[in-house]
DNA sequence: GCCGTTTTCGGCCCGACTGTTTTCAGTCG
């Protein structure tokens, strides 16, 4: 069998699988062989090796949610190039009739209705019989429905990259979502709390919406004074229950309101993720309990049960607490089932930060600048590692000036008591995979991270020899943003991950999850694959200036999402101890 | 199409809202 030399990858696959799914709905497919589509579309996205291999072995039937057929589809899409199922069903439903289904209120049903009745096909065709109002003809349709078409239509179109609305990256969530809930509490008074749940507190990467979930003694008032708040720009519905509305910036707020004693059944089903709760009620309901944001109702007694916790709520279905940031249906359900969930490592875990910059390169603080703020937050050392000689931008450090630099950060260790300040260097890694300081110059650095800044579009194959040969490296500590993705804006370089892996902990590198809020790279899924396979992890802010070491948190909420504990972070560790497990000090 | 703390067959999470309806289908979160 001929292996292709670059491997197809997940995404491909899983968009496949997604439109697999669109198509089979619109055929009239029973809505599990659907659902089936788009959760094995997830678990493709969610692995951490390559998908296509695995179904060529005959091994993608261990991830879940994929089945024989689908790993048969998979080993198609690979062979081929496509998938016989989706040819024939192309064929027989225009692209246009997909793009109809994303229109609010359409669904397949309803489009597929709008093809067998009057022909249409696209949303331009829509457009002309939602003004003809023809759409009224067909029973079950009326006027209402056409006012509704025609503003989404309009809606799609005055928005600039064409699909729905943006999301947001994770600080910014949290910030206008910790701001609402403050502003809630200060206009609901004694009594009124509020807090973030959904995805936000789930520390995902981006933020679609943001839920919050309150309890108060005036429910009818509190939802009425979301609209007073100055982050939001209209409501559109609000009542005992709670609100609906949307901020200046674009986001949709949900906030609901909770009696005290169910808190813990809405604060479950409003932190989500949606396949975790599908999972956790599915599994219940072999148990004979169902599961809702209101109670669990037991068969056997025929009473429902409400829950001032989440703790209890976890604990009547027979599981551990599970912390929010494992709620993904990612093996979290069954772990909790046997009691293995992991203890998950915490900011206050971390003993120091093992990448930083200052002006030698593109930072805004001088070392010692640094190395005080670092002390101020209780770190024991901070690695200074500007840029290399190859950076460019005029953000370059020479083989001369790092010597000099090595010598300044040794000074103003001495001056600034209470930490150690490291002198590093933040080394690029070449297109060949070498480094761009000799040897004898990075055997006087106390710690070298290696990253890639250049030439991103080289072939996997190519990539993954130029990321292993600086991995091997004898030199190399640490891998710097292992992936090179910013998160809603660049993808991954092609890489084979199951190789770096596998290389990283044979030669004993340590791989970064860098804290930056726009990379957190590492991802939740590779550093977990990563952590798996016996590399040590190292979370780093790449502060470049003293306010952004704070950065580190949303390192430690990638950490956890990837079910790390503190011993599989490096910086949880002393300087001593870190010392020692230096490849340099191991020979 | 997937999957198993009764199952290798027969199930597959829950509730609210909307518009069109005299009891519900479709959509959404």
């Amino acid at each position: 069998m001929a292996v292709p030399e670059s491997e197809l990858s997940n995404a491909a696959i899983a968009d496949a699988f997604d439109e697999l799914g669109d198509l089979y709905e619109l055929d009239g497919a029973v809505v599990h062989r659907v659902l089936a589509y788009r959760s094995g579309a997830k678990a493709v996205r969610n692995a951490s090796v390559s998908v296509a291999k695995l179904a060529r072995e005959g091994r993608a039937t261990e991830l879940p949610g994929i089945g024989k057929t689908l790993q048969e589809k998979v080993v198609s899409l690979a062979e081929t190039g496509s998938i016989p199922a989706a040819e024939r069903l192309r064929a027989k439903f225009p692209p246009g009739l997909v793009a109809i289904t994303r229109l609010p209120g359409l669904g397949p049903k309803r489009a597929r209705l709008l093809h067998s009745e009057l022909g249409i096909d696209s949303p331009r065709a829509l457009r002309e019989a939602a003004l003809a109002e023809r759409l009224r003809d067909i029973k079950g349709l009326g006027p209402k429905f056409e006012a509704s078409v025609l503003a989404g239509l309009d809606a799609i179109e005055s928005q600039p990259d064409g699909h729905g609305g943006s999301r947001v990256l994770l600080p910014r969530a949290v910030e206008i979502g910790e701001a609402l809930a403050a502003g809630l509490e200060r206009l609901g008074g004694p009594g009124t709390h509020v807090q973030l749940a959904g995805s936000a507190r789930r520390l995902t990467d981006s933020v679609k919406d943001l839920d919050l979930v309150a309890t108060t003694t005036r429910p009818t008032a509190l939802a009425k004074s979301l609209a007073k708040l100055e982050e939001i720009e209209s409501v559109s519905s609000a009542g005992k229950a709670g609100a609906r509305a949307r901020t200046h910036s674009g986001i949709a707020v949900d906030l609901r309101i909770a009696k005290p004693e169910q808190l813990g059944n809405l604060l479950q089903h409003f932190t989500g993720s949606d396949a975790h709760n599908a999972a956790l009620r599915e599994a219940a309901v072999r148990r004979g309990l169902h599961v809702s944001e209101y109670g669990i109702l037991d068969d056997a007694t025929a009473t429902a049960e409400t829950f001032a916790t989440e703790h209890e709520v976890y604990e009547r279905l027979g599981l551990a607490y599970i912390e929010p940031e494992l709620r993904e249906n990612r093996g979290e359900l069954e772990a909790a089932r046997k009691g293995e969930l992991p203890r998950l490592i915490e900011l206050q875990d971390i003993r120091g930060d093992l990448h930083s910059h200052t002006v030698a390169s593109d930072g805004h603080n001088t070392i010692e600048e640094m190395g005080r703020a670092a002390r101020e937050r209780g770190y024991e050392y901070l690695a200074i590692t500007d840029h290399s000689a190859t950076h460019g931008f005029g953000n370059d450090v020479s083989p001369e000036q790092l010597r000099r630099q090595i010598e300044l950060v040794h000074e103003a260790g001495a001056r600034v008591e209470g930490i150690e300040l490291l002198a590093g260097s933040e080394v690029n890694i070449l297109p060949d995979g070498s480094l761009d300081y000799d040897d004898e110059l990075l055997g006087e650095l106390d710690w070298i991270v290696a990253s890639v800044h250049t030439s991103f579009g080289m072939s996997e194959q190519a990539m993954t020899e130029r990321m292993i040969s600086a991995i091997e490296h004898p030199l190399v500590d640490v891998i710097g943003h292992p992936t090179g993705r910013l998160i809603e804006r660049r993808a991954p370089y092609a890489l084979d991950f199951e190789a770096v892996f596998a290389a990283a902990a044979a030669a004993g590198t340590m791989l970064e999850i860098n804290a930056n809020p726009d990379r957190r790279d590492l991802s939740d899924v590779h550093a977990r694959a990563a952590a798996q396979a016996g590399v040590l992890i190292a979370i780093d802010s790449d502060a470049h200036r003293t306010r952004t070491l704070q950065n580190m948190r949303w390192g430690v909420a990638t950490a956890r999402r990837a079910w790390l504990s503190a011993e599989q972070v490096a910086n949880t560790r002393t300087w001593p101890e870190l010392q020692r497990l230096r490849k340099q000090a191991r020979k």
